[in-house]
Formats: structure tokens, C-alpha cells, sequence
RNA sequence: CGGGGUGUGGCGCAGUUGGUAGCGCGCCGCGUUUGGGACGCGGAGGUCGUCCGUUCAAGUCGGAUCACCCCGACCA
């Protein structure tokens, strides 16, 4: 891509409206727009991050055996009633709305139920389970209050999974897959040294379920970690689990983190009050365990925005970075352009990502703008670099200095 | 939802005791520039969130309303 075709700008006035750091650089950046409190598009370097997430989480969920669909936003009211979560005193941020014909319907602020009740169409049989599928959805949710940019919003996209088991057992075994990938995933954006699995408040089947915690200082969970059993608790069940499982409280850390991802082992509560049942070995009907995963997919670039951001702006890990490299050329000398379009083509044909500042502004102005996108790796050409053995000119965002590399030698060095 | 704050060109802001709107950035044109957000000259762009009221006269005063932000409570 060359910068002068991508049609987002880049700013140097920090937006007013806006007191969360991710907010305020990913607007600077052009990575998303503002559309209202809590509301934001996502622009065309913003959804290359996105998209580059959801490969991530996309690969490890269908390792674990996800099948990937898409459910809807608009959802039927009588799904809903079956667990009694229609009801605006029990789920307080529903938004609703109505058919032409006045009959209701809800705005998907989870799929827990339709899921289910999707499933009751296709899952009969105990030789049909185990069943694990998963989406990438938007989810709207009437909060009372936005806040912290991308981090909480009224609409943010989630990744969910549910499954379906036959026993308990095989719910558990499950369940653990699923907390291994999602390890595997928080590793890979970068984000897994300072991601903890949490006990937090669970629901009505089991005592705790799990939260994925990420130190992060613009979290609003507190965390208390146990930092020699690796063990970390959410506040909210900060007595019941230290006691459960014997921490000394006195040794516990608090610490700012964000959750960036819950799940929960429903056992056969849901199926129950649903009245889904599948036909087991012995021809009696039992009601499934299920078990359902998410992951705030727009919350985790927040996080990261917020973690890896310096003064000079924003700082992707290289797996989600929107293109891994910036592209400069210094001065518009024909052989400086033509030695500049060469790198920029071997960069693609060996497929790394590459945004290519071609406008005619000065130098400082381009190096300025790579830094505020968060572009991990900097490659400048110039008369300079021409002259001097026609090497080029390497800088990783976070480094000091530069280094002077051959084209192939780049290449390799990103292709590793 | 309780408390506090803010709405003025695209963005960030100033605007005195009420007298008919200005600055910086950005944008357009011309020229000079080109290794860390250049400079000169010339331009375009605003019924001051909205409505009602007070007044000869409202960005400015009063009321209502909407939006946005912060703190709290709540939440993936």
C-alpha cells in the first residue's frame, strides 16, 4: 500500500473528547473513528490490526476442534424468555427494539442462548457431541457508561465459543484445551507475560470461572497475583479463592489489569431451563453441559495499544501490526524512487506487509508519521543510502539507532 | 443512574462590562524548501450544539433540551 492512496490522515491535536490513551492514539493514527461515546468504526489500518487478531485466535480455535459460523444480531424475545434473561431487571443492558408489527426483539449483547437453541436443531444424538463452534460478532450492550476508548464499548466485537458435552468430563477436558489455546493466543499477540488466568466469580453451576488478565495500568479490574504459585484472583472473589486455595493473602500483589476474556462452565444449568436434551447411550434424554469462551477482540487491541504505546506513538507487536514495514524514500531523485519501488516490490512478493510513505513531505514528517502508526520496522532509501554500497537503511521502532542492512538481508531478517 | 465539567470553521482553542467572531494546526493556489512534523505570500471555510426567552442588540444573560468528557456505581 502506498501512503499516498490510504485516504485516513494522521494528527498532531489530540482529540478533546477522549481521555483513554488507546482512544486518543488510534484516532491520531487513523486506525478508528469516533462515531459517538463508545461507538467507534474502524478505518482501514484499524481493521488490518483487527483482522490480523482474528487469524491469530481464528487458528487456534479451529485447533481445538471450533467450527467457525455466524450467528445474527437481531434475536427473538422467546429465546431469551426461556432463561428468564429477557427481563431488563435481570440483563440491564439490553437494547431493544421492534418489528413493524410491534412484535420485540433484541439486539445481541451475547449468543449464549441462541446458540443453544441453534444447537437443539442439529445436536440429537450422544454420538453428535462433543460440538464446539464459535463467531466473530458484534455484540451491543446498553452500558450505562462508555469509557476507556476502544477498551469497554456500547458495540465491540467479540469472539465466542460454545461447546457442548455429553458428560462433565468431557466438558473439563474441554475446558482446558480451551484454556491452553487461549494461552497460545495472548503468547502470540504479545501479550502473554503479562496475561494471567484468573479465578473470578462463577455462576451458578460452578464456584469460579475463569478470567484472562492482562496487567495493564488502564485496566479496571484489580488482580491479586501470587506471583511464586503463578496463581492470580479477581477482587470480586478475593476471599472465597484465596481461602479455596490456600494463598496467603498477605503475599498477594494488586495489581490495574483488563480482562481479556472469560469462560464459563455452565454444566447442564442452561440446557435445563432450556429444555434441550440429547438421546445418550442407554436411550434416555439428558440435558448437555456446555461451556461458553470469549474473547473482547477490539478490547485485546485496546490493551495492546495501551501497553506497547510510547511518546512517539503507538508500537504493534510484529504478528498484528497492520504492515510490518514502513517504507521511506528521502527526496523524490528518480533513482532514489526507482531503488525505493524495487524494495517495495521484493517486500511483497516475499509477503510482508509494507505501507510505503511515497507523498513528497519532508522526511521528518514521514519518519513521524511510521512512529505514530506503530509500524514496527522503518526502511529508508535515499541518495545517502544509495551511495553507500546501495544498502539500505534499517530501523525497528523501538530502536535507538539505525543499522544499514542489503535488501536481502532484510528480507531474510523478516521472513524468518 | 448520582456528582462534576465542556459544547465557537475539519481538529485544538481564545473571545473582556452584551455591540454582529479571532488564533494555531489542517485545507486550496504560487514560490522557495527536503535526514525528525519547513518557510514566505495570497486564499477558502463558522446562522457560536439545539429550542425558547430577556434586550434596540445575545457567542456572551435566563430557562429547557441534546451531545460529549471525568469520578462513582455497574459490566466482556
Amino acid at each position: 500500500m502506498k501512503r499516498s492512496e490510504l485516504f485516513t490522515k494522521t494528527t498532531k491535536t489530540v482529540p478533546a473528547d477522549e481521555a483513554a490513551l488507546n482512544a486518543k492514539l488510534l484516532i491520531r493514527a487513523g486506525y478508528v473513528h469516533k462515531e459517538m461515546a463508545g461507538v467507534y468504526a474502524y478505518l482501514p489500518l484499524g481493521l488490518r490490526v483487527l483482522e490480523k487478531i482474528k487469524s491469530i485466535v481464528r487458528e487456534e480455535m479451529n485447533a481445538i476442534g471450533g467450527q467457525e459460523l455466524l450467528m445474527t444480531n437481531l434475536q427473538p424475545k422467546a429465546v431469551w424468555e426461556t432463561t428468564r434473561r429477557w427481563d431488563d431487571d435481570i440483563v440491564d443492558i439490553w437494547f431493544k427494539t421492534k418489528m413493524q408489527n410491534g412484535e420485540e426483539l433484541g439486539l445481541a449483547w451475547s449468543h449464549e442462548e441462541p446458540i443453544m437453541n441453534m444447537l437443539r436443531d442439529y445436536v440429537h444424538s450422544y454420538k453428535d457431541l462433543p460440538v464446539a463452534v464459535y463467531q466473530f460478532q458484534t455484540k451491543l450492550r446498553n452500558e450505562l457508561r462508555a469509557k476507556s476508548g476502544i477498551m469497554r464499548g456500547r458495540e465491540f466485537l467479540m469472539k465466542d465459543m460454545y461447546s457442548v458435552h455429553a458428560t462433565k468430563e468431557d466438558l473439563d477436558r474441554f475446558y482446558n484445551e480451551t484454556i491452553e489455546a487461549y494461552k497460545r493466543i495472548y503468547d502470540r499477540l504479545g501479550i502473554g507475560n503479562l496475561t494471567y488466568v484468573t479465578f473470578a466469580s462463577g455462576g451458578a453451576f460452578t464456584k469460579f470461572s475463569h478470567e484472562f488478565q492482562t496487567i495493564c495500568e488502564a485496566g479496571e479490574d484489580w488482580l491479586y497475583l501470587d506471583r511464586e504459585r503463578n496463581v492470580a484472583v479477581n477482587e470480586e472473589v478475593l476471599d472465597e479463592a484465596t481461602e479455596e486455595l490456600g494463598l496467603d493473602k498477605s503475599k498477594l500483589e494488586k495489581l490495574r489489569s483488563a480482562e481479556v476474556g472469560n469462560i464459563f462452565n455452565f454444566g447442564t444449568d442452561k440446557a435445563e431451563q432450556m429444555g434441550i436434551t440429547f438421546t445418550d447411550q442407554d436411550n434416555t434424554q439428558k440435558p448437555f453441559y456446555y461451556g461458553s469462551y470469549g474473547i473482547g477482540v477490539t478490547r485485546v487491541m485496546g490493551v495492546i495499544a495501551e501497553l506497547f504505546s510510547d511518546d512517539r506513538g503507538l508500537v504493534w507487536p510484529d504478528n498484528i501490526a497492520p504492515y510490518r514495514v514502513y517504507l521511506v524514500n528521502i527526496g523524490d531523485n528518480p533513482e532514489v524512487l526507482s531503488r525505493t519501488q524495487e524494495v517495495y516490490e521484493a517486500l511483497q512478493a516475499n509477503d510482508i506487509d509494507v505501507l510505503w510513505d511515497d507523498r513528497s513531505v519532508r522526511p521528518g514528517e514521514k519518519f513521524a508519521d511510521g512512529d505514530l502508526m506503530g509500524i514496527p520496522h522503518r526502511v529508508v532509501v535515499s541518495e545517502k543510502t544509495m551511495a553507500n554500497d546501495n544498502l539500505l537503511e534499517y530501523k525497528g521502532r523501538t530502536d535507538e539507532q539505525a543499522v544499514n542492512v542489503s535488501l536481502e538481508d532484510l528480507v531474510k531478517k523478516l521472513t524468518d
